[in-house]
Formats: C-alpha cells, sequence, structure tokens
DNA sequence: CGGCATCCTCTGGGATACTG
DNA sequence: CAGTATCCCAGAGGATGCCG
C-alpha cells in the first residue's frame, strides 16, 4: 500500500478516506434510490429499472456494479434463455439504510426552512436595483 | 409555481424532493467538510480556506454561496480596509452535524468492509485469464 | 482579503445501437 | 433481457488574473 497520509480529524482530501468513500457513494444520483428500491428484497434489472424511475440501462449497470464491487449488493446470473439477473442487498447494503433513513428524515423535516431560505436569498437578489 | 408532480413514496428523481437536496448538498466535495470545519465556530474566509484542505477560492465561494442560500451559515461582512469575512453555521446548519456524524460513523465502522469487498471484486477481474 | 470573470479539463449521466 | 460500445453533453471543479 502507499504511504497512508495523515488521517486527520477523520475528513476527506483523501480519497482512502472513510468518509469520502461513503459520500462518493451516496452522492451519486442514483445509488441512494436503488437501495431504496432494493429494501424490501432482490429484484431483476428489468424491474430495478423501472423502479428507479427513467434511468439509462448504462448508468444503472454501472451503478450496480460500483455497489457490487463495494459489498453492497450481490449480482446473480440466472443461467435462462431469456437472461434473468437478481440483485440483492447485502447485509453491508442493508445497514447503509440506517444512516440514509436519518438523513432522508432530517430532510424531510428542514426542507421547509431551506426552502424558506432559498425564497429570502434569492429574493434579495432578484430585483437588485429598485423596486424595494 | 408548476404542478407539484406525485411525491411518491418520498424519493428522488424530482428535484423537489428533499432527499434529493439535502442529497445534492452533502454528496458535493466541499460542504461537509465545510460544516466540520465550522463546528467549533465561525471563521473568515482564509482561515477556512486554509482548514479545509486546498480547495480553490472559487469553488469554496461557490460552496459557501449555495450554503448560505439554503440557510446552513451565515455571512459577515466586516467593513474594514483589508475585507474580513466571517462564515458561521446557523442552527440549521449546527443541526446537519447529527445526520452527517451518523453517516461518518458508519462509514468508519464499515470501511474495512468495503475496501474488503473491493480487494475481492478487482482481484476476480485482474487476471481475467489464466494465473489462477 | 475576498471574490468575481474567464477559460479549461474531467467525468457523471444519458441516448442510441448492437451483441450474447 | 442484460449488457456493452460509442458518442455526446452539461456541469462540477479548478487555475489564473483582475477588481473593490
Amino acid at each position: 500500500m502507499v504511504t497512508k497520509s495523515t488521517p486527520d480529524r477523520g475528513d476527506a482530501f483523501d480519497p482512502d478516506c472513510p468518509t469520502r468513500v461513503v459520500l462518493d457513494r451516496i452522492g451519486d444520483k442514483w445509488t441512494v434510490l436503488v437501495i431504496g428500491a432494493l429494501q424490501d428484497g432482490p429484484l431483476r434489472f428489468s424491474v430495478l429499472r423501472v423502479r428507479v424511475g427513467g434511468v439509462a440501462a448504462k448508468v444503472l449497470t454501472q451503478t450496480l456494479r460500483a455497489m457490487e464491487r463495494d459489498g453492497l449488493l450481490t449480482r446473480t446470473v440466472h443461467a435462462q434463455v431469456p437472461p434473468r439477473v437478481d440483485y440483492e442487498l447485502t447485509d453491508l447494503g442493508a445497514s447503509l439504510t440506517g444512516p440514509i433513513q436519518t438523513l432522508t428524515d432530517w430532510a424531510e423535516t428542514h426542507l421547509s426552512q431551506i426552502l424558506g431560505a432559498r425564497e429570502t436569498y434569492d429574493a434579495a437578489l432578484d430585483p437588485p436595483l429598485d423596486a424595494r
């Protein structure tokens, strides 16, 4: 391994930092959605695609591969005439639902404050000249 | 306002969705770092810049503006000869430290599993031909 | 010192078409 | 049906330079 730089107080300029690793994953557009879709059990690719919303197949594949690589879900290929691939959360993946839920709860609870703040902020800028 | 589409079960194809709003914010490269840096009290721009790590001034400004707009922090300009601008978390911003901490804790706890999964996954692909 | 303007690069996300 | 290969675009992130 390369020389581990200063882990500091646990922050994230360093891609090796745990925070960074997780943040990169949940920061992307689809991972959280996929976890949500798989919470109730395994789903095959096509069903997942619909459940998640209009994701391009390529992008969904990318997302699933990354999650599989990180051990968040398993990919099971069934040797059938029409190929069938099932995706299922691992225990690790399922354990992420907790923290995500915490975040979601915060989001729902404070959304009005955020949107309110935006309106106030924007209102102070939109009419920069007079009209006040 | 535009017609509010189906809020569904609280998910995020819709930019209006609370989850999306928050996820977009914490997903970006610096917001979480800024919150961490400001946890112990207000800091002026230049100090913040150093604390956070090698962020480009432009990018830090962008991040701070977005956070200010969302009501996560306040921006105070002191009318001095050498300009001095202080940034401080609002109660709303401070309340985000909780959920973030939850995520950070999860990250630190499960990092080894993730990295282990990656090694296993990559090892199965790197030598695609023989050598096994 | 803080921050805006400009320019540039890199990559996440996506549409399309083709293969096993 | 699942996945790959191409091509493409927009935007985040960043380097540099100038201004109040």
